[in-house]
DNA sequence: CAGCATCCTTAAGGATACTG
DNA sequence: CAGTATCCTTAAGGATGCTG
């Protein structure tokens, strides 16, 4: 839990499984409404805990990419019974006030 | 995430899953450091969300008993994948200096 | 472009006391 | 026993601005 614990970890998951190698700011316009911070943030802690990898290359501009490691790839898999649970469900409580 | 993202949410649905019809005292006592308000908000939410099923006993002195729903079994099912991912990482970053 | 620093808001969770 | 009420702490997340 304390890994898939923030706000945004399970969206980064996905869209870093959906297309691997992606940039910081393709992520950031994957993810509308995120700050860098965040972003930033949860990348360093999901590269802690070793479900992100992160690659630099010393250019200019700067680039650096992201990328599931193997084990983000299984922990992305694990989330799907979950994903299709929630999918599934009638929407209870207020939950799709905010979806809009 | 909404429905099981409280502190103690999967655990809850963890003890009421090895035993159903848990009363709460009990539950209490399953989930050391719980408080009393907390543990009542979250059984309040679940029941919110359907995973909860909670009967109330018109007797002196008051019992109220919980049990997981049909969905809320679905959901710890659902969860089984990723408890045994958890189960087979080896504990990355900080999360084991909480364990103990 | 990729990110860090700083400040601020807010809501989850905790402590304690009280009630039918 | 099974909660409710109130107050408080803390940390996640957000806004904004700056840098190599």
């Amino acid at each position: 839990m304390e890994v898939i614990g923030g706000k945004w970890k399970v969206l980064i998951l996905w869209a870093l499984h959906e297309h691997p190698c992606r940039r910081f700011g393709e992520l950031r316009r994957l993810l509308p409404g995120i700050t860098e911070k965040v972003l930033a943030s949860h990348l360093r802690e999901m590269e802690a805990d070793g479900v992100v990898h992160r690659v630099s290359y010393d250019e200019v501009p700067p680039r650096v990419e992201y990328a599931l490691t193997e084990d983000g790839v299984r922990l992305n898999d694990a989330l799907q019974p979950l994903a299709a649970w929630g999918r599934e469900r009638p929407t209870a409580r207020g939950l799709e006030e905010k979806a809009g």
